[in-house]
DNA sequence: GAACGAGTCAACGGGGTGTCGAGATACGGG
DNA sequence: CCCGTATCTCGACACCCCGTTGACTCGTTC
């Protein structure tokens, strides 16, 4: 249990990998992060804050992160792993028709953010500040946009759907609208859809532009 | 020239008037603060840089604003004025008919903002540290919302539009969208719809979601 | 038991914010 | 003309936060 597997969490995001209790004060680090972030901004939380809770000194503390912005965006790799897979996992799955299919594939993007609210709010937020965090959000909004475009792309080659504006941009007017609308509701900053009404809304929305024709 | 008239800037957000040359300092301070904005975020600019800017010492500014978000919030209710002012005038004027209605309302939104991009991002940005900016922002957020929910509920009312979601939800939702794809555009953060599609994009997913029926 | 590497932290330097209190400056009235 | 008052100005301060340095403690290994 000391060495040998591959290092489970975060792959990725260039850190150097330790070792012994090395572990131990990260992960720590991370769930103190990960609580903290429950109560409070990621502003309102200082490096000593995380170091602090994870019962060590504020130098010590970089001995593990860069900064903490590293720590956020570790915590981010294991939620967009999580929202990665269950994307692949609904698009790829038959679905009885392309109302469940969209349907699927809204409430759970919707279920990915919300299980991980504090996570998700904190991830807006770090946006304007981080341009790590900033690339981040950017490649996730590039993939589902990619998804749906094909999609929509294959529902207009089948006749499904009527023409309209580029593919691309209609499925990035509506991962906008999804990304604000789930953000709104889960910050409570704000006008927000309640909690129940969100995947209904979204999915009306998306099944109108894209299967529906414009009046006139 | 000295004092006499009403301030003619920045009527409320509660800041006490200064007459004499006072009133200088503060419109350089303001002046300063636009064109710093140009060039990089608000985070990026200290107070000192806007005293500075405004030829005065950084004490000087606390005599003025009592912070740098109160500088944003001035700027910005110079903004939503003239959004509200263009908001009114397309929504009271006539139209030949809804889909030319939405489509000068829309331009309409989009130029307001584009017009005064460095602004416009500045906003958002301080939307996450700043509590005032945050409630600004949800009033306008707010009364464009009504606005819409009225438009909607009044088509339907007059059978142009089917029924479907809540009005007040559709207007969220679409709303939502209108802001962050305007966002994405004028930040060139990540992903975005080129200028000159904007507004199409948007009309065409507000005239399916409002007059369009779902499939199946 | 010496050498090494992992882990730890007091102390420092640098930058930002907001405040305080002492001075300058202008101006109207005695 | 001079004086009091209100406006304005800033040097100096206290505080918070960030990220780094260099010395120190351990456990492991040879």
């Amino acid at each position: 249990m000391s060495d040998g597997a591959a290092p489970p969490v975060t792959p990725g995001r260039g850190r150097r990998p330790s070792r012994a209790t090395g572990d131990d004060r990260e992960l720590a680090i991370l769930a103190t992060a990960e609580r903290l972030l429950e109560e409070r901004s990621l502003s309102a939380i200082s490096v000593d804050d995380l170091a602090r809770g994870a019962g060590i000194s504020r130098p010590t503390f970089y001995f593990y992160f860069p900064s903490k912005d590293a720590v956020l965006l570790t915590l981010l790799d294991r939620v967009v792993a999580e929202a990665d897979a269950t994307m692949g996992a609904v698009f790829d799955s038959p679905a009885a028709g392309p109302r469940e299919a969209w349907q699927r594939a809204l409430a759970a993007y919707y279920d990915t953010f919300r299980t991980h609210r504090a996570l998700t709010v904190a991830w807006a937020e770090a946006r304007s500040t981080s341009g790590a965090v900033r690339t981040l959000w950017a490649e996730v909004f590039e993939r589902w946009v990619q998804r749906c475009a094909t999609s929509i792309e294959a529902e207009r080659a089948r006749g499904a759907a009527p023409a309209g504006p580029a593919a691309r941009d209609l499925a990035i007017a509506l991962t906008s609208m999804n990304e604000r609308v789930i953000y709104a509701s889960l910050s409570g900053d704000g006008p927000a859809v309640a909690d129940e009404d969100v995947v209904p809304v979204l999915l009306r929305v998306w099944l109108t532009a894209v299967y529906g024709s414009p009046p006139d």
